[in-house]
DNA sequence: AGTGAATATACGATTATTTGTATATTTAAA
DNA sequence: TTTAAATATACAAATAATCGTATATTCACT
């Protein structure tokens, strides 16, 4: 991420696989790879690509454990792009409930380890 | 405006001339199409297709006044989607600042009719 | 070492978006 | 009633974004 600007976010957002994976992520704290995939109903390498886009530009952050990959919203993003997150999670369920709802009812999901002892 | 939907928002804040447009009339309460042209540099072809893609999906609305057309944001927007224009604008004052000076540089701006009286 | 699951990436093909240029429309002023 | 300014729109050309498919990589487990 050389320098934030509100230009490449928003055409980060204008993608209903990159809008959808980052409200459920929002949603859901962390999310990995086959849990959107599952929830979002899409290809493997379609989901993928669209989330190291997202890292790329500054969005999400990953995290790997073991074999999956966890992403969550960089921590380090402005606040106001946070604040624009919120507001859209909050002021649209219907826009992502029937992939919370696929994410829900998904068969063996990953254990997340306890961060530690 | 059919119905509002995040995508369809975030794909018109996800284009340099219509972001800056957006920013640029939030800033200034309303704005010409002429004056948008000289703030951005752009032909006005460019600039009048823009506007219209924004006034077709309910982020700008239009009153025609003399030869001018004066678009603002469209006031029935969801509020969130207002407070993430305003979020924006608040936030990245340098991405549209030296469109600012053009326009407030810019000569034979057209005036103002009073709303009335 | 070998297998399978999870993830990432490369590449060409497809699709969507944006643009320049030309032209039409409307309004005001001469 | 001609002329000029402001705006809108049509259409083809150019550009950008997305996608499917194939393949590579990594890790856990046997």
């Amino acid at each position: 991420m050389e320098q934030f600007n509100p230009l490449q976010f928003y055409k980060c957002l204008a993608d209903d696989t990159r809008l959808k994976a980052m409200l459920l992520i929002s949603h859901e704290e962390e999310l990995c790879v086959c849990e959107l995939v599952a929830a979002l109903e899409l290809s493997q390498p379609k989901v993928s690509r669209h989330l190291a886009q997202l890292r790329q530009c500054g969005l999400l952050s990953d995290r790997k454990q073991n074999q999956w990959v966890y992403y969550s919203i960089n921590k380090a993003l402005p606040e106001w792009a946070k604040n624009v997150l919120t507001q859209t999670l909050t002021a649209n369920p219907s826009f992502y409930e029937n992939d919370l709802t696929r994410l829900n009812t998904m068969g063996n999901r990953p254990e997340r380890a306890a961060s530690c002892c």
